[in-house]
Order: C-alpha cells, then structure tokens, then sequence
RNA sequence: GUGGAUGUAGCUCAGUUGGUUAGAGCAUCGGUUUGUGGUACCGAGGGCCGCGGGUUCGAGUCCCGUCUUCCACCCCA
C-alpha cells in the first residue's frame, strides 16, 4: 500500500517545521510584547457553534461528522465562536480589556488551491471588553509589528482601514433598506473581482436605473485614500439630520483613531481604502486587511470590530476588535521576498574520537557541553578521521573536536575552528574547554 | 460544486511514427590502503512511468475513467 498526504493537508518534513515553527515563534513573540495572553480551545466543537454564527450553509464547507455519542461535531473552521464562549463564560469575572491571542490549526473543507489549504494555522488576536478606538489602534498596531517581525517593511506590505458603518450610512443615501444591507455589502467586498457587466446585473436589483451612477458614486468612494477627501466626499450626500449626525459622528472616530495609528508611528503602513468591505457580516465598525504592496495575492490578515458577535454566542454580551492571519499566505509572501530564515541541521561541535580511553574522554565531554547548551553531534559508528573532516567542512559545521590517542595521551584536547582553520590544544578540562567554545561560536 | 491544465527516481527533467531489461544531472550511501577540507575519479541503492480499465502481438507513449497538484470560477470566517 501506498499512503498520501490527504489532499489540502501537508507533512511537515523537519526543514517545514523549523518554518513552522519560525512563524509560531515570531507571532507569539509580537502578541507577547503587547501584553496579549494566550489561550486555546478545542479543535472538534459542536457543530451547532458554527451553524449559529454563520447559518446552515456554512456545514458545506466544514470538516463535520457525528460521533460516537451520536453528537453532531466539526473541526474547529476559525476560533472565534471558541473565543466567544471561553470569554463569555468568565466575562464577569475577566478584568478589562482582555487582550488575548492563539495560535492554532483550522480546517475547512474547500478545493485546495494557492494560498488556501484545508488544513492551516492562524494567528488569532483580540481585544474583548473595550468599545473605544484605543482597541482598534491597539490591534492594527500589533498586526503591524507582527509582519516588521518578520521582516517585512513599508515597501512590502499594506494595511487598507475601512469603516462598515460609513459604508452603511453611504447605502442609506442610496436608500438601500436595512434588509437588502448585507447583500449589497456582501457584492461591494466582492467588486474589485466581479466582471462590470456581472456587477451591474446584481445591482440592478437594488438600485434599478440608478445603477450606473451608483456604481460611478462607489468608485469615487473607493478612489480616496485621504481624510480630507473623505470628508469633502460625505458632505456631498443628501442624508436626513439623524444620518448627517451619525456621519460626523463616524468622521470624527475615525481621525482619532487615524490619530492614535500616527502617534504610533505606523501612519505610513496603513491607508485609507474603502474597497475592503469584508464580507462577513457580523463586523460593526472599522475593518482592515493586511496585503502585499502591490495589491497582488490573497490577504496576508484581516480583522475589525465585530460589538455584537459574542452577545449571540454567548450569555454576556461584549464589545469585540480582533484579527486573524494565516500561515499559508505568509509563507507564500515572506518565500516570495526572501525573508525566510536558512535551514541548518549542523550541530556548533562535531567531536571525532578514536576507540577506548579516548572515546570515553569524548563522550563524558559532550554530555557536559550538551547540558551547557551547546549542540554537540559525533559519528554514532567507526569513522575514519578524514571521512568526517571531509563531512564536517560539507555540511558548514563550524567547530570539530579531537580526541585522538596523541591528544589523550597528553592530557589534551584539540579544537579545530573550520572557518578560519586554525587548531587549539586546549587541557582536558570541562570548564576550560566549555570557555574556549563559548568565546568562539 | 463548475471549467481548463498536469502527473516518469527524493528533486529538476529526457524518453524517437507504440518495439528488447525506462535514462541523465543533482541529492543519498559506499570506495579511492584507517589523523585533516568543499574539487576529482570509481561504484551502489533508489521507479507498480499517479491509479484502474481498454485498444494492440506489444503501451511510459494511443483511448476512457478516476485521483492528485496547479490555474480560473464559487467561496473566503
């Protein structure tokens, strides 16, 4: 028989894992620096979490089953139904805000393509608990740090703010009713992908003879990328008192929160682009994308305020700002700009001993410097001498270690550095030869 | 779920109008007389030619199906 991987699912070889494990490192170093806490949960729910987010047609894209104990349950598709539950059961006593984050594997059951496998890993962070901008600069901050971390600067990445309640009070002066909110915003997330003639048929259904121009009035709006002309634009609008209110209301949130994002000296990562919608339709407020500079490939991250979401899934109700970032399109992005660290499986010390006394010397030496912290590897079976210098300048090992008879038999020990080619005899002694080491690596 | 492309050694790929035992480079392992360097030379292992059917005296090669991977839709929490 012969086994594969199954399909959207990958092995990971150990050069995968020191990647994998490179990102996982890196994402909970940022978090960690802003004081996020990490949680998990469980990766098998009860199916009936999702369905009540989402609805019924999320199960055609779920990895769900009913079990043993005849429950209906799926593999988790993203953690923020677990978040809700973890945090509105202990809403009362957490104090505020709670800022958490973790890292974890989702899976989903959709064609495999680039960029998008059934089985992949999230950063996922949140603030839970704090209604004002302060959060959302906070999160935007973070995901900034997040991808610097990685070595990603302002030529390579982009964060798109965009705001779902201006957007909506922009769809009220087109008069699009409180029903048809979420379709057309469901269509304004997808446009930049939709053919002109496509779109123009699904809107035609909401706005009927206006839809040329209300498709003209959206490019306008998805053009600008200042405050300024933000506001020039919104001041154009026929709204009712009520809705010019809300409106600077909403103008006014934003230039604090554009504020906050300059004091933190990231004003020159993030941009104002109301093409980013997003889909879903649980966000409240602000929402934002992280994307490559160019605009090319997927979403690196993305995230907003979702204030209501936790209050359906759970007793006690919350105000919520969280992102979420994948590894899959990080790997792509970061492969892409040469900004993976290098493999090495070289260990900082090959020790070569010859048979008996000497061997003994050896490995009681290795073990003492494998306990200090140092990686020390030797040929587990008889080798000649030259085979592993030979070996040891392929592979890039840095220092070998000799124990040879002449050596022994002097009380002596003899330390070859590799990249310079120079020898030390160094005494047979644990604490001399652990400093000598440590002086060169 | 729909449409298109793809599949030969661990990797990158050859493989003639269908014709003996399917090849190369890289990688791996061993050796070039047992204590010193990336080169060089010699050698070895490694293939259900994605899988299953069909046509044929004969299929890696032609036909059908299926799966994988990739691309475009769909969707994107």
């Amino acid at each position: 028989m012969n086994f594969e991987t199954l399909p959207g699912f990958r092995s990971f070889f150990p050069e995968n894992c020191f990647l994998r494990n490179y990102i996982f490192k890196t994402w909970r170093k940022s978090a960690v620096s802003y004081n996020f806490q990490e949680y998990d949960a469980p990766t098998l729910e009860p199916l009936e979490l999702y369905k009540e987010k989402s609805g019924e047609e999320i199960v055609n894209q779920l990895f769900n089953f009913v079990d043993k104990g005849d429950r209906a349950v799926a593999l988790r598709p993203e953690m923020t139904p677990s978040l809700a539950r973890l945090a509105g059961a202990k809403a009362n006593s957490l104090k505020r805000p709670i800022k958490w984050f973790s890292i974890g594997e989702q899976f989903r059951y959709e064609r495999p393509q680039k960029g998008r496998l059934r089985s992949f890993y999230q950063f996922n962070v949140d603030i839970l608990g704090e209604p004002g901008v302060g959060a959302d600069a906070e999160l935007i901050g973070c995901l900034v740090e997040t991808l610097k971390n990685f070595g990603l600067e302002q030529d390579d990445f982009k964060i798109r703010l965009s705001d779902r309640q201006l957007w909506i009070l922009f769809l009220k002066h087109w008069n699009v009713s409180d029903a048809h909110m979420t379709s057309v915003l469901s269509i304004m997330d997808r446009m930049a992908r939709l053919k002109k003639d496509k779109l123009r048929s699904q809107l035609n259904e909401y706005f009927g003879d206006d839809t040329d121009s209300f498709i003209n009035s959206v490019e306008g709006l998805m053009a600008i990328n200042s405050e300024s002309d933000m506001l020039s634009f919104f001041s154009q609008l026929t709204l009712s008192e009520i809705h010019k209110q809300l409106v600077d209301d909403r103008l006014s949130e934003l230039a604090s929160l554009m504020q906050l994002i300059n004091s933190m000296k990231i004003g020159q990562f993030v941009t104002i682009d109301f093409s980013i919608v997003r889909g879903l339709a649980y966000y409240t407020g602000f929402v934002f994308e992280a994307f490559e500079a160019t605009g090319e490939g997927r979403a690196l991250a993305g995230g907003g305020r979702y204030d209501d979401l936790i209050g359906r899934l759970s007793s006690n109700a919350m105000e919520a700002v969280g992102f979420a970032m994948g590894d899959v399109t990080l790997l792509d992005l970061l492969e892409s700009k040469k900004k993976l660290p290098e493999y090495s499986q070289n260990p900082d010390v090959m020790i070569l001993f010859s048979e008996d006394e000497a061997r003994d010397c050896a490995l009681a030496d290795a073990q003492f410097l494998r306990s200090s912290g140092i990686k020390v590897d030797y040929p587990l079976k008889r080798v000649n001498f030259s085979k592993l210098f030979k070996e040891a300048n392929q592979r890039g090992v840095p220092f070998v270690l000799i124990y040879g008879n002449e050596e022994i038999e002097k009380g002596l020990v003899k330390l070859k550095d590799f990249q310079t080619g120079e020898e030390y005899l160094i005494d047979r002694n644990e604490r001399e030869l652990l400093e000598k080491l440590k002086s060169l690596l």
